[in-house]
Formats: structure tokens, C-alpha cells, sequence
DNA sequence: CTGTTAGCGCTTTCAC
DNA sequence: GTGAAAGCGCTAACAG
């Protein structure tokens, strides 16, 4: 067995005819002899042949290859969403390159680094914890690599974003809180600079503000997503002259973390004060108390959307006579689960 | 800006020299001037000069690309292997294409025909629950890919593998759910085409031996890892004329699968069934009554090895002159976690 | 110490 | 309908 993958210079000698015929004879090009092409087809079917990538990256300036940078995919939301964008860019015969942020500033700057130094033709990425500055994807922008920023999105900078509808969300969550009996609803907030942190406190904001409850700014924390972190910031919750009698997390794992937190305090979970959050982690129907209500946040549609929207823009990038699209962001809805 | 990587073309042109000054340059190449060197090394960070990895792909016949295919990301076991793997790796400045096979034959066969078709230097796989057959897998080896299996392993052909002494964990969670009274002990077992599982049963039928307890085949079943089959299996063990006072499982997920198929039946798990698994996968933490004891596997660790061994064999085979390596295996340690 | 050249695998004008 | 040749970006003989 020839350790070696067929070439269209080999299909050419064996068949005697030139490298040429034999590429458009491949590309089923309109002026190829029917009898020609079949020959070509079939020999290049029995070796196995296949192009090689790196011949047509260097040719057409593309690599079909792309890059995805997730905090980490312990967290089911962004193993649910990575599965997605597999699922999407394969079907159009694109690569996925994983690279793990693991939440660090550093980390991510790396990725964007070595994927621009692969040529990946485009890039879809969840921002780290920690991303506070946004020039290594303003780098991208030279480089003309187009990137979509998917549920942690970046604020003020204009880009293409996949983000859910947490604002709602958040509403929803509220709305449930109190009808549930709590009148102390407190925010356990994400990280500040994110887009979606915004968002969840404004939901929060309006609900309490229409379901005419009050809160106070020691009512609304924000964590840095580490488990110490958050543990502390839910202490500091309790400690409260008046703790609050429920808590809005960020998302499953936070509300967990401080779910915990209350344990080891004594204080019972979801009784005395109870839990919502966001995403709805298929991960928590195991659990005999989760918190009571999450917003499904939809992770793998929003993968599924994410890649879509990287592949129109990477496509239409690629006509150098197209004007390039102007930033979209998609809005995908959330819903209440009452657990 | 130019939407444009720098080439050595580019520099070559604005220093006046040849491009093959400017390639040797770059690379250190001791018989260049020093200020020829500087001159170009100057320009060529000014210019953010990368090599075109297309060309050296061509150039060199390798990718630096390695593929990775696993069942599936939701498993925390799994999304804490590929993070070692990505960690290793990337130090070596390879980049990882991510494949999920979904537990099915048929996207594990996709997976590994597009890698082939990618040229990736290399791959690591944990095999899908439905393979049976690995004619996918020898292909690789007619083009030179060498791959390095993990975790769940191939019986009988012979390869390079990483994978976890289960044999001895099954041992000691066996003799632990004795000891915590238990005399009818069930193995709720994973496929049976995979090493591993034998592993278990080796392990578990040692045990029952040696402590002097009894079992049957009927004690003995095999999920396809789903959770609909392993309710079912679960549920069979519970129909049996004398059901069993404790359960094996196959790993933690396992072990919630079939947790949860004893509440629905109105048994308590734990209380009226131990139950005992593999994985030690953190997210069980957070759970009020999760397996009593787990096997931890060092996923990390295992990763590790598994990215260590295949750039072993990469780096080796990339020598025409030396002997290619012979098949190895690795067998990392367990350690059975009480909760 | 540096330049010229061929070639990795492929597409695509340009020719006939 | 088919072939010759240039070129994508780079390395590595071979020459000097």
C-alpha cells in the first residue's frame, strides 16, 4: 500500500493525458469528451483520489477551514452549540477548528493568533470571562477573516452577533419569582462588559420595576463565572440585613454554585430562597432539586445560526465585487421552563 | 488595510534580496548575514509575516493538523479529554479538527473520510458505541495516517491505545458495594465490542469470586449507552425474581440513567439499590444523591498521554529512515472515589 | 553569504 | 476537445 495520496499528476501519466484534462475532466468542465471524463472519473474513484487541501488553499486563497473559540466546553451550552456549527459547516464541507478559552483574556488571544496564522476562512466566538478589550478581533478585520460573536457577544464594538433573547428571559424569570411568592429577588449577574449581562439585568430591572417589587443595587451582583467567585457573591447575598428570598442566576452552573453555597450555610435551596436561571442544561433533569425554573436559551439552534450567518458572510466575502454585508444580529427567543 | 497576509515574495521585493534569502533568514539559517537576518526579521514582524501554512503543507507533506473524534462533547469525561488534548498539542503547534461521531458508525466513518480527505498528520478516536467493525479505521493506514485510540478502545486488532486500568476499578467498586452490604451485585455493562467493557466484566466477575458472592448472566447486561436502553436494562434487573442490591454501571450517565429509571418504578436509589459507576465526572458534585462511588478515570490525564503518544508517532514516522514504532498501550491508573 | 531554479498539487488562461 | 504554461507561497538543492 502506497503510503501516499493519489494526485491528478498520477491519474494524468497513467491515463496519458495532460494534468489539465485531467483537473477539468474532475470539475465535470462542458469540454471534456463524455469518454474522457468517465475514464478520469473512474480511475480517480479506484485510487482513492481526492484533492489535495493545501494545493487549493494555495490556488484559491481559502482554506474551508474554520475556527471556533469557546470559553470551554465543559459547560453543556457550548458542547450543545459546538455540536451545531459541526453539524451546519460539515454539510458545506467545512472544518472545525476547536480552541478553548477557558475564560482567559490571554488564551483567547492566542487562538485568534494561530487561526490567523491557519488562514481559517472565518470564525465563530463565545468571549471569555475576562475580555474586557477587543483588539485581537479587530485584528481579524485586516486579515479580512470575518468573525460571528455568538451569545457572549461584546457591546458597544458593531459585529455580527447570535444572542438569545435573555432580556425577555429574564422577564419571564422574575415574573415567575413573584409569582412564586418572592418579594427580595435578587441578580446574580454574569461578568459586566458582556452584551448578555446587560440584558439579563435589564429584564430583571423591568419586571421588578412593572411587578412593582423594589431591589437595590446590593440586590444585583456580578461574577466572574468562577465557582469561588460566585459562592462568595452569593454569601454576600445572604449576609443582607434583608437577604433576598430569591435569586436570578446567570445561568445553570452559577445558580448550582450558589445553590451550593446556601447548603453549606444551612440555608435550604428552593426553599428559602429560591433559585431561577438561564439555559436549561439538559444536565439538571438529573438533579432532585435544580432551580426551579430556567430560560431555555436554545444552544444548539443558536449554533445552527451562528454558522449559517458565518457561511453567508464567508461566501460573500469571497466575491470581490460583492459589497460586504453589513453587521446582522439574530435575536433567537428564550422560554421559561418551569422545572 | 490590505485584506492580505504578507508573503516572503513581499519582503524579499521592498529589501531587494531573493526570496530564498529571505526564507533562510527567516529561519535562522546560520550561513545569512546578520544583517541580512535583522533587516528581514524586522520587516517581517512589522508585516505580522506568517508562513502560509498551504504552502508548507505542499512543501512538506504535513499538515500540522490533527483530528480528534469522540462520541460526543456533552460527556463531561470526553469535553475534559479533548481540553488536554487541545493543551498538548497546541504547545507543539498543531491545531485539532473536532468530529463527533454521535455514538453511530456512520458519522465515525464520515469523520474519519473527511480527515483522510483533510490530510491531517494524525488522529485520535474513542469509538463510537454501534462500532463493530474497523475497516475505517485500517484505511488510515494506506495513507500513512497513524491514529491512537482512547478510552473506548477496539478489541482485537492491534493499534495504538490510551485507556484506563477499569479492570481494577470494577475490582474495587465491587468490594466496595460488598462492604456496604450489598450481595447481589448487577454489572450494567456498555457495548460489547469494546475492550473496555470486557475490562469491567473481568474485573467485576474477579470480584464476586473473590469475595465469595454469587451472580448470574442475568446480573450481567449491556446498554447500547443510550438512555431509553439503559432504562430498559435497568428495568429488567429490577423485574428479575430476585433483583439486585446494587448496580455496576458502565459510567456515571449510566448510573443517572438508570438511577432514574429505579425512581420512576418507586425505588429509591441508593437507599434500596447501590449504585456505583465510572467517571468521577465533577458535575456529579452538584447532585444531592448522586452514584455512591465512582471510578475516577483521569480524563485529563488520559488526554494527555493520548496527544503525547500520537505526536510520539507522528514526529517518528515522519523520518522515512526510521523503524515505525510498534503498537503501545497505555494504562493509566483508577481510583475509586467514595461519595 | 546570496541568488537561481525546480517543484510540492492544483486551476486556469491562452493556444490550437 | 485537449495541452502547455504560469503561478499560488514556500523550501532546498545547486551554483556561484
Amino acid at each position: 500500500m502506497a503510503k501516499h495520496q493519489a494526485t491528478i499528476k498520477e491519474i494524468a501519466q497513467k491515463l496519458s493525458i495532460s494534468i489539465s484534462t485531467v483537473s477539468r475532466a474532475l470539475q465535470n468542465h462542458p469540454r471534456i469528451g463524455l469518454r474522457t471524463r468517465e475514464k478520469v472519473n473512474d480511475l480517480a474513484k479506484k485510487l482513492n483520489y481526492t484533492p489535495n487541501p493545501a494545493a487549493l488553499s494555495l490556488k484559491k486563497n481559502t482554506t474551508r477551514n474554520i475556527g471556533v473559540i469557546l470559553p470551554n466546553l465543559q459547560e453543556e451550552f457550548f458542547s450543545l452549540s459546538i455540536t451545531a456549527i459541526e453539524d451546519i459547516v460539515s454539510d458545506k464541507g467545512y472544518n472545525v477548528f476547536i480552541s478553548q478559552s477557558r475564560d482567559t483574556l490571554a488564551k483567547e488571544e492566542k487562538a485568534i493568533k494561530s487561526f490567523i496564522n491557519s488562514r481559517v476562512d472565518g470564525i465563530i466566538a463565545s468571549i471569555s470571562a475576562e475580555t474586557y478589550q477587543y483588539r485581537h478581533f479587530k485584528e481579524l478585520e485586516s486579515f479580512g477573516i470575518p468573525i460571528v460573536f455568538f451569545d457572549r457577544t461584546p457591546k458597544v464594538f458593531p459585529c455580527f452577533k447570535v444572542r438569545s433573547n435573555v432580556m425577555d428571559g429574564a422577564f419571564a424569570a422574575v415574573e415567575f419569582l413573584a409569582q412564586k411568592g418572592a418579594r427580595h429577588i435578587a441578580l446574580l449577574n454574569g461578568p459586566a462588559f458582556l452584551e448578555i449581562s446587560d440584558e439579563r439585568q435589564q429584564g430583571y430591572l423591568s419586571a421588578i420595576k412593572q411587578l412593582g417589587l423594589s431591589t437595590t443595587p446590593a440586590y444585583v451582583k456580578s461574577t466572574d463565572l468562577s465557582t469561588e467567585d460566585t459562592s462568595k457573591k452569593m454569601l454576600d447575598l445572604l449576609a443582607l440585613p434583608q437577604p433576598p428570598d430569591a435569586v436570578l442566576a446567570f445561568n445553570d452552573y452559577v445558580a448550582l454554585d450558589a445553590m451550593r453555597a446556601c447548603k453549606q450555610k444551612g440555608i435550604l435551596p428552593n426553599s428559602e430562597v429560591l433559585f431561577a436561571s438561564f439555559a436549561n442544561l439538559p444536565i439538571t433533569t438529573y438533579m432532585d432539586n435544580p432551580p426551579i425554573a430556567s430560560v431555555e436559551q436554545f444552544a444548539y439552534q443558536m449554533g445552527e445560526k451562528a454558522a449559517h450567518l458565518l457561511i453567508n458572510v464567508m461566501e460573500n466575502s469571497h466575491q470581490d465585487d460583492a459589497e460586504p454585508l453589513s453587521f446582522e444580529e439574530i435575536i433567537v427567543h428564550t422560554q421559561l421552563i418551569v422545572h
